[in-house]
DNA sequence: GTGAAAGCGCTAACAC
DNA sequence: GTGTTAGCGCTTTCAC
């Protein structure tokens, strides 16, 4: 592998000026076009390929940014990836994938963060309860860190995410525009354990309550952490039911996720309630398959690949983050009026 | 930062005895115990960090291997990465991301993978004419290369992927036994322009000689690779009409994809058409969201993990790639007996 | 303008 | 068994 010595030598120059003319950034230093030239030229026909490793090693830095998946790998966690990282392509970093799956309070990650001089750490879907023990090690580590999409941990602990409250709201207005009045919500957690799920049943809440429709609140929360696989006998499943079991069934149901809604289009389907038509349903996230569901699903759609982004911008730029983002309702064919009751 | 100087100062020790201790695995070289421990202490008691950068540059080998995500961004992608992640994870290597969406002959991203000294390279869904131009260079570098679930490549150029024969002829043998005939295909890409819809395709046609339906086949291309926010006026959507809208309708369609398989069930539903009763619908992938669809996909699932592991080990391993891993057909509610004819 | 030289933190021969 | 030493490829200070 050719190096800067073996550039400097064929040029016929110091192994400095080489360094100077390939990233000639050093404003103090000027080297003559020549020099320059010959440099240039002779580095291009020996083929020689900086070592970027040397390169961080000397001044110290390394622009490499920590990925950090810590829980679901579906289609959110690659559209926030991809984000981040033409973000961090646009400015001359890397990402680097710390781990999947192993949100729980994982040590060794962390040091790995340390031992490869990393500039900054991406955590998405970050529990609150994991980030409450890691963040203050974080902190002592001095690498910037920033949550996506995640339950807000500690005070100083920034996390991006989409505009869950406005994004619930809007949904449930359109609901009620709608004719609705008997809206339940179906969230993804108790709104205790995540509070993602939880700012979405808290704007739900207070529209019901500003519509002055509290009385027809009605809230069961399901389980999103879990595999789909045999989702039928799961938390979620059973939620559902006691939702379309209840004696004045709701008009039109608005769940906490995109796939939180496709299950209960399933089971009301399974009982012979036609969506939109017998029941409306709504979902948050507009995953690429909403478009595709049958029928097509109302929903908000979150900006994921901004959230990656700005979480890339927040640990480049420290001082003007935007944590909040703004999420819109889409509205396909999973609502409509009630039926005429 | 605490350097291993720093240790070895402390310890008093030289810098050399603290390396060995550190990684000891030169047996041919024997610390005694105390110095030993002494020196673990120490480094411990200093919170001291190696420096990978440092390491890496010396030893000359980058414990790195690149992930190239040439096409979608979607939930195969992140189930590949997952996978090759864990089983670098287990080798002690890292992942970094090279980029996404920029398929399209990215010399420079190659160029970075030998700034980088990165040891091997991944590539997911790379279609053949990238790879085609692309391979030579990538050989020059002398990097170890493997694609996934992707267009074959030039000779040489390793692709693990799914068993796609296997699983389109399970596929199209569960529907001839349900007692279908007219059993038609929709692929994703004309096949001499992708070798993975294209693989489907030809399976789907043995299989139909091999049970004497040949003068039942019937064939349509959609397009999978555009976006789906507007499919309905796109190339997939015409292809499903000019199915269903043939003289003689097929009973059963099989489809090259998830997607495509969820795009006709929309289609066949909004023209009274129910799934399975008057239409059987298989897709391809198993995609998380299949199991939630209405009506749950009938489909053939692809072990997107295990081709992210196959991956990275053929990096490390060169000797033994097993290139072809299991697909299985897994029977839901898209599929039934064709309908009293 | 250019080059000599001193490191960055670590590993690995080799000598003690 | 342990320490000395010479690099790895690059950046950067400081003379020239």
């Amino acid at each position: 592998m050719i190096t800067i010595s073996d550039v400097a030598a064929k040029a016929g120059v110091s192994r400095a000026t080489v360094s100077y003319v390939l990233n000639g950034r050093d404003t103090s230093v000027r080297i003559s076009d020549l020099t320059r030239q010959k440099v240039l030229h002779t580095a291009s026909e020996m083929g020689y390929r900086r070592n970027e490793l040397a390169r961080a090693m000397t001044t110290g830095k390394n622009r490499m940014l920590g990925f950090w998946v810590m829980q679901s790998n579906r289609e959110p966690v690659v559209r926030v990836l991809s984000g981040a990282m033409k973000e961090a392509d646009e400015h001359g970093y890397f990402i680097k994938m710390l781990g999947f799956d192993n949100g729980a309070l994982d040590v060794r990650t962390l040091e790995r963060c340390v031992e490869w001089r990393l500039s900054g750490i991406i955590a998405i879907h970050a529990p609150a309860a994991t980030i409450g023990e890691l963040f203050p090690q974080i902190v002592q580590t001095g690498i910037p860190f920033v949550t996506v999409d995640s339950q807000p941990g500690p005070a100083g602990c920034l996390n991006i995410s989409a505009n869950n409250e406005d994004g619930m709201r809007a949904t449930v207005a359109h609901l009620a525009d709608l004719g609705h009045h008997r809206i339940a919500f179906l969230g993804g957690c108790r709104p205790e354990e995540d509070s993602i799920s939880g700012a979405r049943q808290r704007a739900y809440g207070a529209e019901m309550e500003r519509r002055g429709l509290t009385k027809h609140c009605q809230i069961e929360c399901g389980d999103w952490t879990v595999e789909w696989s045999d989702w039928q006998e799961g938390e979620t499943a059973c939620a559902v039911r006691r939702l379309l079991n209840s004696p004045i069934r709701p008009t039109a149901i608005a769940c906490a996720s995109d796939h939180l809604a496709m299950m209960v289009v399933r089971i009301a389907s399974e009982r012979g309630l036609r969506v939109p038509d017998d029941l409306s349903v709504t979902g948050f996230d507009d995953v690429a398959v909403a478009t595709l569901y049958n029928p097509p699903l109302t929903t908000v759609s979150q900006p994921f690949e901004l959230l990656g982004r700005a979480a890339v911008r927040s640990l480049l730029t420290p001082d003007g983050p935007e944590p909040l983002l703004p999420a819109h309702l889409i509205v396909r064919g999973s609502t409509a009026p009630p039926y005429a009751s």
